[in-house]
RNA sequence: CGGGAUGUAGCACAGUCCGGUUAGUGUACCUGCUUUGGGAGCAGGGGGUCGCAGGUUCGAAUCCUGCCAUCCCGACCA
């Protein structure tokens, strides 16, 4: 197992030092759980931004802006949503400092009172249904296909590097139909496309299902997700997709004028996924010599080392290794030359391994004479010399084998940890000792659900969409159930 | 906010129990020479409010009191 985001020790190793660091932000203060995130684990994020915007807008789908702040009124307005929100909430109630004659010092302007705080958004429903308030009057101005790229800041309790941060990035599709059905399909589509995403770009199997009533988002009917288990065995949530109904639209007045003349409420979709993705890649492929990046999502692609003792050696390398990024280039692939003299070869070869690039050159003066390259891909570690003359074409499979190889292998990996428990004792033993994910029959009741959680610090991580259904008892109470679940204990 | 642990150089730690030279090791950093096909070697060098405040003492990283912070486990959660 890889040794990533494990334990304290592990937390601060170099894994994830060159993607993100603990921001220092207060010396004595409730302020924690925000990162900075560092240029090379930013370049990731972009890679994914790219991959999931272009999947956006292939599904009909535009960017917009909406404002950091949201008026306190606004978001009391939906019942659950607030209920579920408020305890998480980074409040605004002044606008203006001054120096304190006395002290000399910076202090808050108590006459600078808000008449109204401001909540740093911890999600947008309630600003942007306010806002869709005023583009919705007729059928014909539906589906309304946002998405926003933002920040968002949810005050949690405990915080976690890259997985529960205080302020994180991330997405968030907002759309607004005429139907139920319709609200409903686009729902389910956004909650493909994350699946897509998932499996195809970050290489990552992923299950899709429905959250039981206790996992569900505040103010949805119904929340679709995706589910992926990482190498520690515990899941992680790796993307949502609600169904809010017309619950918004009820909370913000949000109504239109429908084909028969007759005022409706609007029907609502959100979905979004955040810089926890980047936890999910990091968690799922490592091993113990660093990060394993999907080529897909690697900044970049393929590193040339050069290997040489003299100046007149460096040159003749070079000179090829130019050509050679050119050619890849030309292929789509990027490449960085590393030609530094501060490093040495041995040094780069531990560097590269630990970024995660998918595959790496060497090139030494006895390829020169031979007419050779040395090539080692990343998730297996292996190194073959190829003929200069195929190179290019060699790179270009192997990239896209790579791509394949750590999906296959975190495919394995899941379907070994994969388990079904058909009674209490065995699947206390299986959450226990075993890890991974349990499917086993429910009953249905968030009582039950609550009970296991309490007793095996296991939880209903989806209501499977694949699985079918078949009689059975719950594992827990032993009352009639028509499905097995998937359990999991979760970060 | 409860339970536990920890705070010593950029990072990782030893020293604390049992007070006593100029606070140490690894790594990273700087200089020089030799090196370069898997994180080089040697020599020299820079870097410390020992978490903060108070107390005990001839003398405190070490003992006492208070505070602060961090991490892990819970409650909360993308």
């Amino acid at each position: 197992m890889a040794k990533v985001l494990t334990s304290k020790e592990e937390n601060y190793s170099q894994w994830y030092n060159d993607l993100v660091t603990k921001a220092d932000l207060a010396e004595n203060s409730a302020v924690r759980g925000c990162m900075v995130i560092k240029p090379y684990g930013y370049a990731i994020w972009e890679k994914m931004q790219a991959a999931l915007d272009k999947m956006f807008k292939d599904t009909g789908h535009s960017n917009a802006y909406f404002p950091l702040f949201i008026p306190k009124s606004f978001f009391s307005k939906e019942a659950s949503h607030v209920e579920g929100f408020a305890k998480e909430c980074a409040v605004v109630t002044h606008y203006r400092l001054k120096n304190d004659e006395n002290t000399n010092e910076i202090v808050v302007d108590e006459d600078a009172r808000l008449e109204e705080e401001l909540i740093v958004r911890p999600t947008s429903e309630t600003i942007i249904w306010n806002t869709y308030k005023g583009w919705i009057q007729s059928y014909r101005d539906l589906p309304i296909l946002v998405n926003q790229w933002a920040n968002v800041v949810r005050w949690e309790m405990r915080t976690r590097l890259f997985l529960r941060t205080a302020e994180f990035l991330w997405q968030e599709g907002h759309t607004a139909h005429a139907t139920s059905q319709e609200a409903q399909e686009e729902t389910i589509k956004m909650m493909n496309v994350y699946a897509t995403f998932a499996e195809s770009f970050m290489g990552v199997p992923v299950i899709k299902g429905l959250k039981s009533e206790n996992e569900r988002f505040a103010g949805a009917i119904e929340t679709y997700c995706i589910e992926a288990l990482m190498q520690d065995g515990k899941a992680l949530q790796a993307g949502t997709s609600h169904f809010l109904g017309q619950n918004f639209a009820k909370a913000f007045d949000v109504k239109y004028l429908n084909k028969e003349g007759k005022q409706e409420y609007v029907w609502a979709s959100s979905w979004g996924v955040s810089t926890r993705l980047m936890g999910a890649l990091v968690m799922a492929h490592s091993d113990d010599n660093g990060l394993v990046l999907p080529p897909k999502l690697a900044p970049t692609q393929v590193v040339i080392v050069p290997i040489y003792k003299k100046d007149e050696q460096l040159k003749e390398i070079s000179e090829y290794a130019h050509v050679l990024k050119a050619n890849l280039e030309k292929l789509g692939v990027t490449v960085k030359y590393d030609d530094r003299d501060t490093h040495k070869p041995g040094w780069k070869f531990a560097e590269y391994e630990l970024k995660g690039f998918p595959v790496r050159i060497a090139i030494g003066p006895r390829d020169m004479e031979n007419k050779t390259v040395e090539v080692a891909r990343r998730d297996t570690l292996e190194k073959k010399l190829y003929n200069q003359s195929e190179v290019e074409k060699v790179v270009v499979d192997l990239l896209s084998d790579i791509q394949e190889n750590i999906y296959n292998k975190a495919l394995r990996f899941r379907e070994e940890n994969t388990r079904t428990a058909d009674n209490y004792e065995a699947f206390k033993d299986l959450i226990e000792n075993k890890g991974g994910f349990v499917y086993a029959f429910w009953d249905g009741t968030p009582e039950t659900e609550q009970k296991i959680k309490e007793e095996t610090k296991a939880t209903i991580r989806c209501i499977p969409l694949d699985t079918e259904e078949k009689e059975g008892k719950c594992v827990y109470s032993g009352k009639p159930a028509k499905k097995r679940v998937l359990f999991a204990r979760a970060y």
